[in-house]
DNA sequence: GTTAGCACTCTTTATCATCGACTGCTAACA
DNA sequence: TGTTAGCAGTCGATGATAAAGAGTGCTAAC
């Protein structure tokens, strides 16, 4: 059997009217609503085909249909070619200016979660390609050494090290120069082995010393998940959707929110699965890929870039029947909003 | 009317059983608990008086009793009284050692949080009296400047400033020793306005990098209540809890947890309202306080000092029903931990 | 002072009939 | 052949009613 036009119209009609109530629509909604003139019989027929097709189901006989998964995903793609094209309304979201990275973030998220009504997180970014400008050491106190790493992109990492014995001026001086010298400029990768040994001989009878700060260095220079920031706002919202609400669910769903192990998880995996897509918006239906443990649920997720290779994840995770269209589109603008911030910028 | 020892016998037996079951308690399951070998009668007589005096209340008339505000309060008092003497046993919590102080606390109030069953918020450490060790400047790039400020207690915070023009090594030999010699081991307090002025004047034509400077480090200082962290963990035991599981109080409750400005506030109140008591434990009924907008709530919390002067305030948020006696006890033993692995070091 | 017993209140739970929203099928129609 | 009207049948939701259960207050007796 084939997809026809008419059947595609009932399809959408059938997943707008359930994202917009929740509940299973019936043949006679339909028949009103399509904007087709065509009596609830004509449409029960259809639908009988669409079932059978597998794009929709029904909880029970007597209840109307519910899109199955792979109706969701006929209509999500189906949002995402039309987006594509659609040039996204300027909002007057008030991003007001701010200061930190981190504090527009945390205000991007909220916006993200109160527009949506969804729950929302953003991932700080992490520099794709991580070089050290240069590094810096000096003594807070005698038997302390202050490690100090500026990256590109102006990321400043601290790291206190203890040391055995005071250094005086001189031996200090050399120590920054010797680890300036062959660390200023590299990248995490470039920081082989090879090169470590190297460095601990020009250390001398400092070798001990240099093999703690060579440590603390690559231990800053992972920007591994782990230490990646998360931020959320609107977990609460699950709140709002009965299919989430059950105890059960909402308290996973919610608990991961707060925890965020998981949410970094997800992320990764998300950072992971590069796409050819402009900004990377991808839509996955509860069970596929990063969320698995999370039935019933859609996470739908974008990347974004801040210049100088800074790249992080923003997404949202609503029930299945989100409003997909409000949805891609909220998070467009919000690129849109980032890339023109910082676009400009710099 | 007096409150004699068999009044408090059953007051208390009523609290118990309310605690653990979250029903009203009539007056058999109290003849048969309480360990009184009285009939049901009598305790009923005994009931209506301490109604009469407050300590309980009936929500309809065919239900037993409930304990009122002031039968809580009753309660938790003393408890508190006992606790004082009692030497709280060793529990093997097993804190694994962790590296950062972030961690362990993140450790601390999830373990809290599993333990009690109810949510769980640790706030970080915050200086009483933040004195500058060193601050220090360098130029990572030609019109930027970055500024390390080393606090007692090793604390690190730093700072990226731009400066209209390059400023070569010498210019910035004595910026540094400038700043040191009038900033160095003053608190935030001691930067007066005085001080900035003579600063300003002795920084001669770099007036206004200086002073730009002096506003970072101000800030920087401020270790400002909305500055500081917020563990939590647990949020969704709310959910366990039927009388705080109406999706209108659950969805407050757990985006205060989320969204952390208000427990900010709370943690802000609590730190304010400093007691006598060893560790500062107080309980807090909802209404009451700093919980004004938690109905139905309690909050127990305590401070913590890991020496040096960093202090910071560990809480746990349940209904009014929560078990007191265990989550005091809990507490108590995260307490010790800390005593323990804190006092002896440094 | 304590207790047994009874009448009364009020919530909770179960049961049952009713209603309404659907579907699927059949037969008629264009 | 595609479309439609109509009807029987299914199943969940709703609401009313009854029965059960838990507790109290009061009174009278011990």
């Amino acid at each position: 059997m084939e997809l026809d036009n008419r059947k595609i119209i009932i399809l959408k009609t059938i997943i707008k009217n359930y994202l917009a109530t929740g509940e299973p629509v019936g043949s006679r909604t339909i028949s009103k609503e399509s904007g087709l003139s065509l009596s609830s019989a004509t449409i029960r027929n259809e639908m009988s085909d669409l079932e059978e097709m597998g794009y929709i189901l029904q909880p029970h006989t007597s209840a109307g249909r519910i899109p199955s998964d792979k109706g969701y995903r006929f209509y999500v793609d189906s949002i995402l070619q039309e987006s594509d094209n659609r040039v996204s309304e300027v909002t007057d979201i008030m991003l007001k200016r701010v200061d930190k990275l981190e504090n527009l973030l945390k205000q991007m998220v909220k916006i993200l979660a109160v527009d949506t009504n969804y729950a929302a997180l953003v991932s700080g970014p992490v520099l794709s390609e991580n070089k050290i400008r240069y590094l810096q050491l000096s003594q807070p106190s005698p038997v302390k050494l202050l490690l100090i790493l500026v990256c590109e992109g102006n990321i400043i990492k601290t790291e206190l090290i203890s040391c055995k014995k005071p250094l005086d001026t001189e031996e200090l001086l050399n120590l920054n120069l010797l680890l300036n010298n062959s660390l200023a400029g590299r990248s995490f990768k470039e920081i082989t082995p090879k090169l470590i040994a190297e460095l601990l001989v020009q250390a001398g009878s400092q070798r001990n010393l240099v093999s703690t700060i060579l440590n603390a260095v690559v231990e800053l220079m992972e920007t591994g998940e782990e230490s990646r920031d998360i931020y959320t706002s609107g977990a609460t919202n699950i709140l709002k959707y009965p299919e989430l609400s059950e105890t059960d669910k909402a308290q996973k769903l919610i608990s991961a929110f707060e925890e965020k192990d998981e949410l970094k998880e997800l992320v990764a995996e998300v950072t992971r699965s590069e796409t050819d897509n402009s900004h990377n918006v991808t839509v996955y239906l509860g069970g596929e890929g990063p969320i698995q443990n999370m039935q019933d649920c859609s996470l739908v997720t974008a990347n974004y870039e801040l210049g100088e290779g800074l790249r992080g994840v923003i997404g949202v995770i609503g029930p299945k029947r989100m409003d997909y269209e409000k949805v891609l589109h909220s998070m467009q603008v919000m690129m849109d909003q980032l890339d023109r911030m910082f676009g400009k910028e710099e």
